[in-house]
RNA sequence: CGGGGCGUAGCGCAGCUUGGUAGCGCACACGCUUGGGGUGCGUGUGGUCGGCGGUUCAAAUCCGCCCGCCCCGACCA
């Protein structure tokens, strides 16, 4: 009995970080391995994340003025040689596709990692006047980076993206854009998945390949390792000038335009899993939750049945008619024990009870998966049920939230002595986040590297503290920046 | 590519030492039972034992080669 229930639970995550993670993922039925090393399956519980995440980031993005395109998924593989970072940022990590209806082909094609190659040789074609710009395109697709190493939605051969791409005919323009589409990123996460983010600038180490500068949206996991969860870049004129897009200004003179990039991937449900989740199984923000609400009936005698079913159906309808993705769990045969386990596994922020008890009291037992055991529950009038449960699927998400930054803002940690900051960030796993003084040399940056795993992984904009001294070398440092071991 | 581990039913494993033609738990199907935190019982379905070759009357088991996967390091949204 006591093996049988162990089986059914997910390994603790305290005891096994990553072994908890995958065990979420596949029990919550999430995604699945595939035939191909490193590619994986989105489920449809998966995948209707995605759809929800992808859904509301699309309403913003053109609410921007960005417009939704679409690419080739070939690129011709001179294309990503023009611009010299680019290629050796990204040429170990490339597919490359040399057949193609039984002949070779006389020029390799790559599949995309990134488009910025494509689209700005379409970009060539299309700027001709100042008038044509800004141009704003945004495409979702599927890219193909050769990882080494991959974990499910964290670091997969394939994945799904969004990036943005844009053209402006000045430079403070271009570096608007790229800070606005940071700002965006940031309060999607924030508010959209109840993701806790520090935001900043990336050192020259951890920059785009071919990028003037790359900001990004960072989060950190609950076992104390970093998650880029996007990026915005400033690519300056580096793409306009190897694919030759050129303009004519007010003033007739043919010039250069400045770009920015920018994406956030499926990662985003990596990042969703590890930060909610618990040892019961995933925690959703009812923002992204296929399901937001279930109703599970329960009754002992057949005599009871009738009136706990009829009270349930009324209760789920009244929830839909709200507006509220509502399932009623009518399944014979399972106990509502398992049902509470199994729904909770499966991340549904809010469970509906209605037994016997309820029916004759007009009542519902509500349980919200934010927190655990009896102090989750609570109990509702089932006269105003849909209101009452649409009030507290907002207190959830804002409970989800309010608990990751709780444990983010715990987990970093401020330090001026170097061995310090080598024990905290050089343990065995991610020892949080370091936010320090450093000179901004990259020598300093290796050494930090070297001696603990950990990489910058932002600086903040518009710091205001005074300058101090580097963690590393003790010269003077104008800036704090954070230094965390990455996913 | 270096270091470590593992391939037996969908999943987790036993069997291998000492060869005799495959078993357990979970899952799955059906029935009854149960039902406010993973109910119990019964009956069933399901396996080229990673692949190839060798030894042998006989190989999951012994020998050789190969393949694949996982974990840890060097690259990364």
């Amino acid at each position: 009995m006591a093996e049988k229930q162990e089986d059914r639970k997910v390994t603790p995550r305290s005891e096994d970080f990553a072994g908890w993670y995958n065990d979420v993922v596949l029990r919550a039925e999430l995604a699945d391995y595939s035939p191909v090393r490193g590619c994986i399956v989105f489920r449809p519980d998966g995948f209707a994340i995605w759809e929800a995440l992808r859904d509301e980031l699309d309403r913003r993005i053109k609410a921007t003025g960005a417009r939704n395109a679409y690419f080739p998924l070939f690129i011709p593989q001179s294309f990503l040689a023009r611009e010299a970072e680019h290629v050796a940022g990204f040429a170990p990590e490339v597919a490359v596709v040399t057949h193609g209806g039984g002949k070779e082909l006389e020029e390799p094609l790559v599949v995309r990692p990134t488009s910025e190659t494509i689209i700005n040789h379409m970009f060539a074609q299309w700027i001709k006047s100042h008038r044509d710009l800004p141009l704003m395109v945004n495409q979702w697709c599927n890219v193909v980076r050769w990882e080494m190493r991959t974990r499910i939605f964290l670091r997969t051969a394939e994945f799904l993206w969004q990036e943005g791409h844009t053209a402006h005919s000045t430079r403070a323009e271009a570096q608007a854009e790229t800070l606005r589409i940071l700002e965006l990123y940031r309060d999607f996460c924030e508010q959209f998945l109840a993701l806790p983010l520090v935001t900043g600038r990336k050192s020259a180490a951890e920059r785009f390949p071919g990028a003037d500068e790359t900001y990004t949206i960072e989060s950190l996991m609950p076992d104390g390792r970093a998650l880029q969860c996007g990026t915005s870049h400033f690519l300056g004129q580096n793409f306009a000038r190897v694919f030759g897009i050129r303009f004519l200004d007010e003033q007739n003179q043919l010039q250069y335009p400045w770009q920015t990039s920018w994406g956030v991937s499926t990662r985003l449900l990596g990042a969703i899993i590890m930060t909610h989740g618990d040892d019961q199984g995933l925690r959703l923000p009812p923002t992204v939750a296929a399901t937001q609400v279930v109703v599970v009936p329960i009754w002992r005698k057949a005599a009871e049945a009738e009136a706990v079913r009829a009270a349930a159906r009324r209760a789920h309808d009244e929830l839909r008619a709200a507006g509220i993705r509502v399932h009623l769990d009518e399944r014979d045969g399972v106990t509502p024990g398992f049902k509470f386990n199994e729904w909770e596994m499966r991340g549904v922020p809010l469970r509906v009870e209605i037994g016997p008890r309820d029916v004759a009291s007009g009542e519902a037992v509500l349980a919200r998966r934010d927190l655990a055991g009896q102090a989750g529950k609570s109990k509702a009038a089932l006269s105003a049920l849909a209101e009452h449960v649409g009030r507290m699927l907002g207190e959830i998400q804002h409970g989800l939230y309010e608990q990751a930054a709780q444990a983010m803002r715990a987990a970093i940690h401020e330090f001026d002595d170097y061995g310090a900051f080598c024990q905290r960030l050089g343990g065995e796993g991610g020892g949080g986040m370091a936010y320090v003084y450093w000179c901004g040399d990259a020598d300093c940056e290796t050494k930090i590297r070297e001696d603990t795993r950990a990489t910058c992984r932002a600086i903040p904009l518009g710091q205001k503290t005074a300058p101090g001294k580097c963690i590393v070398c003790g010269r003077p440092a104008r800036e704090q920046a954070y230094f965390a071991t990455a996913y």
